[in-house]
DNA sequence: CATACGCGTATGTGATCACAAAAATCGAAA
DNA sequence: TTTCGATTTTTGTGATCACATACGCGTATG
């Protein structure tokens, strides 16, 4: 029943808006680098007022940052920025995943398998913003089946937030292998261990923290 | 170190944005009521492009929608929408809540108890939106104490997307005097207790939904 | 060599306009 | 009276422009 609107026909400020969205949350973005309305408007082939549309937008989710002159820029996160919006993806994930659960079947456990064994491949490439999108798409595939909108709208506005800083975090990560927790959210699932479910993810999803500190 | 913009210089979409925001968190604005452009910008003084740039914001903040050929509207929740924003207002207000606690000194405690006094006057008015307001200004002068800007960012944009369906909600409501709820999260506070408090402020929370099902 | 000043350029803001599409209005026919 | 269709009006979109201001760089001065 969604009206999808065909893609030739998307507003050019939802082109931009898209374009940008992706390109932070997946941490193509790094931390602090500064962005201008015309450029924007040159990269999309658009004017000044669709890109100051996009701009607004993402400012108001938290996913650029607005200087009192005017300047766009990704923000640089303070640590205790990070931990809030750790915290926050904790609390709406654990709870996402246990409204996915039992909707989870086994068709769907083994799309995930699928994603997760993609994140061997980018990882062995040491692609930052490969193992990202492919990480969030793990999450999200799983929380699409919470039939929760609004829940997965907020936990994407968390992860946009966290998208440039989390390319730094994981650009110093010397990983080897897909994420430990991930093995065990789909043993959880499998099994249909809920408490299991929510420790597995609270655990993946606060884990990346833990590199703060040292 | 907040380098806070005067008022008589801040941006026309900021003015725009603001008066609407606060108009429909109180429940001024009824679910389904269209919203023009121009008529923003002819009420606020300003031209269609502020106005734009201040109803696009709503929009992705989920306090306004637009339809495919771009009329605006103050969205008609679903129940089932309804139950997915009060069950985040529970994780996140719980958490805040929980947040707060240690710093909530007596000051803090004695502030609410008058805002909470304040909400008897607007019941027996039958003043819905003074309702609205007195009520969401109780629980974020709790909040605020946590110290936690991106929960609490987040907790007024989940108020915001409930603010037309709260006065509906409210105004159906026979109430002669404040929220029970708002007792038992006091008394929690003053004695310390955390999983009364936890307690209290999820089930302040969720009351409203209950007058949903009957 | 460091710092402060000043000028030129880059940048955001808000108003206005032309255009297309949707909604509303009015009238005619069944 | 109702319903369908054409016309008029309303409305959002995106481009462009003038303007004010902030930034950056070069120069001069201590």
């Amino acid at each position: 029943m969604h009206s999808l609107r065909p893609l030739e026909t998307a507003s050019a400020h939802d082109r931009v808006y898209r374009g940008l969205r992706t390109r932070i949350m997946h941490g193509q973005i790094a931390p602090g680098q500064a962005l201008t309305l015309r450029g924007l408007g040159k990269e999309f082939g658009v004017s000044m007022t669709p890109a100051r549309e996009a701009a607004q937008r993402l400012v108001a989710e938290g996913a650029l940052q607005m200087s009192i002159s005017g300047r766009l820029s990704t923000p640089e996160l303070s640590n205790e920025r990070i931990e809030e919006l750790a915290a926050l993806r904790a609390l709406i994930e654990v709870e996402l995943a246990s409204r996915a659960l039992p909707r989870a079947h086994m068709q769907l456990i083994e799309r995930m398998q699928n994603i997760n064994n993609g994140i061997a491949d980018v990882v062995s490439n040491r692609d930052a913003v490969g193992y990202i999108r492919t990480n969030l798409e793990f999450h999200r595939t799983l929380y699409l089946r919470a039939q929760a909108p609004a829940m997965l709208a907020m936990c994407e506005t968390v992860w946009l937030q966290l998208g440039p800083t989390m390319r730094m975090l994981y650009g110093r990560l010397r990983r080897t292998e897909a994420p430990q927790y991930h093995r065990l959210i789909l043993a959880a699932l499998q099994s249909g261990d809920e408490p299991g479910l929510r420790l597995a993810v609270r655990s993946d999803v606060t884990q990346g923290l833990r590199m703060l500190a040292s």
